[in-house]
DNA sequence: AGGCTAATTGCAACAATGTTGCGTTTAGCA
DNA sequence: TGCTAAACGCAACATTGTTGCAATTAGCCT
């Protein structure tokens, strides 16, 4: 019998090597695991539990909320996510911060939110941890101000 | 009549300081304000609001947790505290931090948390924000990754 | 392909944390 | 000392996170 060589859909490959993974370490590759890694995968900044399955349910997908917790927490376990202490928030490991590194600058007046990169800050950052016997994977970094407009507003030029 | 020159208790000159800035605002000082400013004063690490509470209840103090919500609050606007996003903790402005620079090193494994200071790293990041056009007064820096130990039992030597 | 079993999920119930509206109290001032 | 706006406490609710247990299912073994 001929079989269709053609997958029904594309998966992204950082999503195949999160499943090989978790196979490889004895853990069922379920529907509620693959569709949070798709919504991880598709997110383009941190997102919280409930962000999960809010996603997820506009899709049509309904996932218990305790069931999305302890998927990411699995994940977290298996460094296949991040969690994002400023936020709360988790990101998928190595998507769209190879440096594993997040740079922030949040206005308190205004709440603006602006992300940036600086490598020669990550490398230092790293090299210090390493001095106090630390193997950094992850960086962030919050800086807390006042953007120019606020800055303006308040002290004139 | 004779006046006792006397006062009942020493408070700190930051919790006096404080003070005189909501008076100079046209805040009232009122006791809860006077409260969480002396709990924020005695706190070793960021507390939550929570945190507060219990810490003022133990001293046979009660306050509602909604009133120390707009505190907080508060405090934050007017500068005098500031809320460490890591942990949605609270810390006193300038109290242990001179140069409102946090820097966190977490162990993804163990949980074991250390603060350490850099204040190369601290210079270079103000830079970093300035050229962005962004006025630096607080920076969190928080690097995920696996203590010494924990390295050690992973991945041996 | 079909059944077995442990791992995983969903559900219900609860705990912790944070928010809002409103009546009561109080700090600061005349 | 009394007045008044600001601040507080309370009740009720919203959101976020946790636990125990019964129902379901992925992966394995015929």
């Amino acid at each position: 019998m001929l079989r269709l060589a053609l997958r029904p859909c594309i998966i992204s490959s950082v999503v195949q090597d999160s499943i090989r993974i978790l196979q490889a370490q004895g853990y069922k590759v379920t529907k509620p695991r693959r569709q949070v890694l798709e919504a991880l995968e598709g997110a383009q900044k941190p997102v919280s539990p409930y962000d999960v399955q809010s996603t997820l349910r506009k899709q049509g997908k309904y996932l218990n909320h305790v069931t999305i917790y302890r998927i990411l927490d699995l994940f977290c376990r298996l460094n296949l996510a991040h969690k994002v202490l400023s936020s709360g928030g988790f990101v998928k490991c190595g998507l769209g911060n190879e440096a594993g590194c997040h740079r922030f600058m949040v206005c308190r007046c205004c709440g603006v939110l602006r992300e940036f990169v600086d490598e020669e800050l990550c490398k230092k950052e790293s090299k210090s941890a390493v001095n106090l016997g630390f193997h950094t994977e992850y960086h962030l970094s919050e800086s807390s101000g006042l953007c120019s407009e606020c800055y303006r507003k308040r002290f004139g030029e």
